[in-house]
DNA sequence: ATATATTTTCAATATTTTTTGAAAGTTCGA
DNA sequence: TCGAACTTTCAAAAAATATTGAAAATATAT
């Protein structure tokens, strides 16, 4: 296979894969382009390589940005500005974790703290039901949140020895 | 907190959880629903407590099936079928991540090992950093494959006491 | 200060996804 | 075998989401 059909391939998969995590399609694509290049690239490469337009383009580089993932680079001499992903997969992974623990699993515990508080009587069946499956959910949760914290501080190498411990 | 409105937000958090998580936001309440019922629910109660029409209600009971996280219950001398979710969360954790593995993580893996045996240079400096990325992502995704393997045969005791020993 | 290059915004538009509801299909008791 | 109870399908409509593009804002060189 060449490179251009493989980059194409690899720019549109990603893209799918993203919309199966909650990221919109262009957003994984455009991260998915800035991972196999080489170099910095502006807007317009972007635009052009995707066929986006350049609102859309813009969009989504900042939403990148604000994940974490993408950086602004300025080159000297040059007016216009240059953009770049971190290439270490292991540190990207770990930067996802980290935003998707702060959006979504410390509000939802947050949720179910309240929640597993309900007024009624625990007899009756459908409030131990309710109550029972929420302190379920919680117990799990805190211990995703504990795991995920260890992770994100961990360094790629220990961690997969470490997992390798365990399961052998 | 009343439980009729624990309930409601429960369910409503649930599924705009589910929307971050590439399922859809009715399949999510439905789901939310069933887990918090102490007995098998018909179709007609998921409709008139969500609000949903059959058509919508029927379909993504089929597709939580799919999933294996509602079974079809025939109750004995009732015309009527009646559904029920796993209320053991660890074992819906298990079965959600066994389907994603099969899902996502398994064609994305055939992929990149297509992708990775692109024709050209590697002094070229495009292809390099293409097959290093995607190296680099099989190698994590080879790794995630093996761990998700493990935990989806743990029980959860076992699991979690030895993810407490590795992050102390 | 002005002209020019570049970035950002956002209302309008297009696309995708979800939902509806009525018709077709199925099951089952009598 | 019939008919009522129930389930499934799917084209059309609605809702949600993503994209465009042109105007406004901003930055930079001279």
């Amino acid at each position: 296979m060449k490179l251009t059909e493989a980059k194409q391939q690899f720019i549109s998969s990603w893209g799918a894969f993203g919309t199966h995590w909650g990221i919109n399609r262009t957003m994984a694509q455009i991260h998915a382009l800035l991972l196999i290049s080489p170099d910095p690239v502006t807007q317009d490469d972007i635009m052009e390589e995707l066929n986006i337009s350049r609102g859309n383009t813009n969009m989504n580089i900042r939403e990148l940005i604000n994940w974490g993932l993408v950086e602004r680079v300025i080159l000297p001499g040059e007016r216009k500005e240059y953009f770049t992903a971190e290439k270490d997969i292991w540190k990207v992974v770990k930067q996802i974790v980290k935003e998707r623990k702060k959006r979504e699993l410390e509000p939802m515990m947050q949720l179910l703290d309240k929640l597993e508080d309900v007024e009624g009587d625990k007899k009756d069946k459908k409030v131990k039901t309710f109550v029972d499956t929420v302190s379920s959910i919680k117990r799990l949760g805190l211990q995703a949140d504990k795991t995920l914290d260890v992770m994100i501080k961990a360094e790629e190498n220990w961690f997969v020895s470490s997992l390798m411990k365990i399961f052998k």
